[in-house]
DNA sequence: TTCATTTCTTGTCATAGGTCAAGTGGTACT
DNA sequence: AGTACCACTTGACCTATGACAAGAAATGAA
């Protein structure tokens, strides 16, 4: 099994190299279409991804049917719903593939078994839980202390492949702005 | 020990009334005076606690040095700073009570047997989590697709504690405007 | 009670970003 | 080749909210 990504991505002082190959011995690789839906509002998250290739955006829909996209994630990354997975309840978010996807797949059941088995594993998901928690809450001061310029720029720097792989109107709704004012942002910040 | 409060937090279906008074005893009650922190940024948190009576906010502070208020806490409610807690790190946000509060406190050590050594409490702390990590989300959100006015009105309804009690600044700060826009907001919508 | 300080309100004016609508270029299907 | 549909750009105008400044009202300390 190609497992270098999933070594890396488990990662923590506290897991031993068996415990990690345990851990990836339990993962599948799956792929995924451009535009195909990894989870779907109303469903309960069975499973949770990590992504080696591809783009995925995850979003909501406002009162008025428009669509929110509230995250991006790019290789490397952990592709799952918290609340639905972990709450075992149905889904406010649409999680999709913005371009063909190959990624690794762990069933719930399986997750539960490591993480009620491996001290070290429940601690490796705490803690990455508390940095998407601690990401999250970065971005509503964002939302509130940057301008839309500034909010692109820093979207620009952290995530270089989603501003080049991306539809602008996602990326705008994700920055809480038109995709006409995106247009004219990224006009004024390239002419440099 | 009055702990109806404790038991009403830590209600969860894998606990047993045993799991309960063991995870209850560990707590110890403590009082902030108005004005006091539970935390200041730098410091690495050390325990967390549970708001038994009182109104404390969380903030930062933004690059004019501006403090941003990223919440309130009210009553029955778990006052922490999880990046800090969990991952042993300086914290970025101050935690501070904004009136006299009544809390009990459990120990970083303490929280640490518990959840190792009872399947129910790492449950529930996940749980817990996860559902901090969706209102953050959601607040977002909010951000991005609600008025200032509206963004107001939820929290009134959501929190009235806390636009009962807390100064006009810090509310107006949480929700994104400055204070004279809150004032004008309050004037038009009290006028009814 | 007085003075100082903070909190909140209100006014005027400025601006970032929204709205709406038209236009261009690309891509896909028939 | 033609048509329909996206994705993106651009223009003209509008509006919510910010910036700044001056009061008023409340709070607290001496």
């Amino acid at each position: 099994m190609d497992d270098g990504l999933l070594l890396q991505v488990y990662e923590h002082p506290l897991l031993s190299q068996e415990e990690l190959k345990a851990i990836c011995s339990l993962h599948k690789k799956v792929h995924f279409q451009r535009g195909n839906f990894m989870l779907k509002e109303g469903q309960v998250a069975g499973e949770y991804l990590i992504l080696e290739e591809g783009l995925v955006r995850s979003f909501v829909h406002d009162y008025n049917g428009n669509d929110i996209t509230t995250n991006f994630f790019s290789e490397n990354e952990i592709v799952i719903e918290v609340s639905s997975l972990f709450q075992r309840i149905p889904s406010k978010e649409n999680i999709q593939a913005l371009t063909d996807c190959i990624c690794w797949k762990i069933d719930f059941g399986d997750f539960q078994n490591l993480y009620h088995s491996i001290t070290g594993f429940s601690e490796w998901g705490r803690a990455w839980m508390s940095q998407s928690l601690f990401e999250s809450k970065q971005r509503a001061v964002s939302m509130i202390t940057d301008s839309a310029t500034e909010r692109y720029l820093k979207l620009l720097e952290e995530k270089p492949s989603v501003v080049q792989n991306a539809p602008l109107k996602h990326i705008a709704s994700y920055l809480g702005i038109t995709d006409s004012s995106l247009s004219r942002i990224r006009k004024e910040t390239t002419r440099s």
